[in-house]
DNA sequence: TTGTATGCGTTATCAC
DNA sequence: GTGATAACGCATACAA
């Protein structure tokens, strides 16, 4: 009964106007509660609302962006979604939004400069309100922020720390998370402990390292540096494995002693794993492993990866928050503070980190 | 000099047309490059584009969309995103979509009926002239596949079969794919070979098992019914790991003797592992093990799983270009034939399967 | 081959 | 408190 047919011709606000006996403004104050529906009698919004509901009244969201010039949905650009990073990191998102009347628009760009650019003019011509920019550590600063700098658009940035006016960044602390790997390792009774770090050019992986470095002044003790490796700079998110691998064979071929190993992310545990296998050898048996980020995967490997947690849902939360407050003290600034959110990383017990024999 | 500085005027086709001395309809009949634009003179056509670029003219799509009452976009409604299953599929899509004008707009249900059923309104008041179903062996076709019927949409479905009228479907050949693994283990001299299968009332669970019988039938093989369980119903992508875990527990247990595992997906095999392990047993020594899927953490895994791939991306592709075939021939039936499409599985070897000692 | 006029469904600005 | 009217930017039937 409720819903009418008329598969055809669509229900407009005019028909809502018809029926109800107002006139097609009033309707419209009421049904997109604009301001001045304060000013509405109670009766009238209701009547009205009743009527709509009965006609299965949708506004048409094409008319309505074309008017107001607005589109009620920001941009989430993912820099490569087949990065299991990310995953997390929009469900965080979505849910932030899913509160509010914002749409996400995703898009992936496939860890490429030239599809992030395409997409990124894509979602400004969809006119998107704010921008969410999902990267992971392979995301290149230097061409990609320009394009982003100079448009003029609420721009938040998670997974990076990039250091641009008026795009806010929310990352986890690595220097943080650095520290409490090593920490744990030691608390096991480990001393001769492996470090592979991530590409010197990543600031990621100088950060995390500068918490390993605190760490081992604090207790002294002596980083060997003949154990201490570093990745590659790298073109795919799942390279930090080829990497691991090698670099961990490097170091078991080196004959320096160690027992335990500081991966530069869970990819790198998982590639150092596989060379201590080709080796006969297996953790935390032989050597104990830590990792980073926690991705789904390193509950999934046997032996489950003790690893830092990077709290992605939160971050996607934080950065949607952070955007969020911009768009609705609309037409402030309309620019995002440049700070630097700092989520903490925290302590993941699985079994590839044992006490030392 | 290119560029005009408009930052807060925007250029219209108005613009264009008294810049480049044409009316606006031949201004849009160029620029929209509608069927008119065969009759309109290639100097005319060349100017009109030259002063476009000029200004730097960008359509406006929301009026556009309300003038023509086309979206130029497909809805792509995933299951659960982070399911490892589906990203792939989702690459295929989006590489197939890039080389049209159709802009796929991405949704993410979270195995959550509700929010499918949401997003799915919401794509509709969108005007998605298409829609692609990312769906995974936990979409639940009572409830959801109901939704999709009844909207007058032209739909494909893939990573499920669903038999319903008008709704396209793509998959991999799950009968294929269980004849080919456990032939596989067969050639490796493994005779007594333990199943995993996956829940039963699921299709392409019991696809996979005819193909395991299939085989088992032509080579005379026996398949002992002791050592074939079944996962329980789940309602988690991840669920299917605990479940192999379990399960294999219990297989090692009962003391019946077997040398091979068929598990029903990656995950599943990634559990028995796990499960091996809290024996002191392994794979491949103790046991062959073979999964399904191949999903990226089965090349990371130590050791690597050996498993029968689904095309991912190819059945991306290949559900996109049904969906576009229907598009094109604007207001032809609007419906998706039937069909289901059937994509072959291929094997890929690793490390988790060796010849019987 | 090109120009004119009209309307898509909504919201904003006024007037009442 | 509510209603008339004019845009928003584009595409299309029709006229020329």
């Amino acid at each position: 009964m409720a819903a009418p047919k008329s598969k055809s011709t669509r229900v407009t606000l005019i028909d809502v106007a018809r029926k109800s006996g107002f006139s097609p403004s009033t309707v419209s104050i009421v049904l997109s509660e604009a301001p001045l529906s304060r000013y509405v009698a109670a009766k009238t919004k209701e009547r009205i609302r009743k009527t709509a509901q009965s006609l299965g009244y949708r506004p048409d969201v094409f008319a309505r962006s074309l008017r107001s010039r607005r589109s009620h949905t920001v941009g989430v650009l993912v820099f490569d979604i087949s990065d299991p990073f990310c995953v997390l990191i929009l469900r965080g998102i979505e849910k932030t939004l899913q509160s509010t009347s914002y749409l996400p628009i995703l898009m992936d760009a496939h860890h490429d400069r030239k599809q992030f650019e395409g997409y990124l003019e894509l979602l400004m011509e969809r006119r998107v309100e704010g921008l969410i920019v999902v990267a992971n550590w392979l995301f290149d600063e230097g061409g990609l922020l320009e394009a982003l700098k100079n448009k003029h658009m609420p721009t938040v940035v998670v997974g990076r720390d990039v250091s641009e006016k008026h795009i806010g960044s929310v990352i986890v602390d690595n220097e943080a998370g650095g520290y409490i790997a090593i920490k744990h390792l030691y608390e096991l009774g480990h001393r001769r402990i492996a470090v592979i770090r991530g590409p010197r050019m990543l600031s990621d992986s100088n950060r995390r390292w500068s918490g390993i470095q605190r760490f081992a002044a604090e207790q002294g003790l002596q980083l060997d540096e003949r154990v201490v490796r570093e990745l590659p700079g790298a073109i795919d998110p799942f390279s930090g494995f080829e990497g691991g691998a090698q670099l961990t064979e490097e170091l078991l071929q080196s004959r320096s002693k160690f027992t335990a190993l500081v991966a530069f992310d869970d990819l790198t545990a998982l590639g150092a794993i596989r060379a201590l296998a080709r080796e006969d050898r297996s953790a935390p048996r032989d050597c104990s492993i830590i990792g980073f980020d926690d991705v789904p995967l390193a509950a999934l490997s046997t032996p489950g990866i003790t690893t830092i947690r990077q709290p992605m849902e939160q971050m996607g939360s934080a950065a949607t928050n952070r955007l969020l407050e911009v768009l609705r003290e609309s037409s402030g600034s309309g620019q995002v503070s440049t700070d630097l959110e700092l989520l903490p990383p925290s302590l993941v017990l699985r079994d590839s980190t044992s006490r030392l024999a």
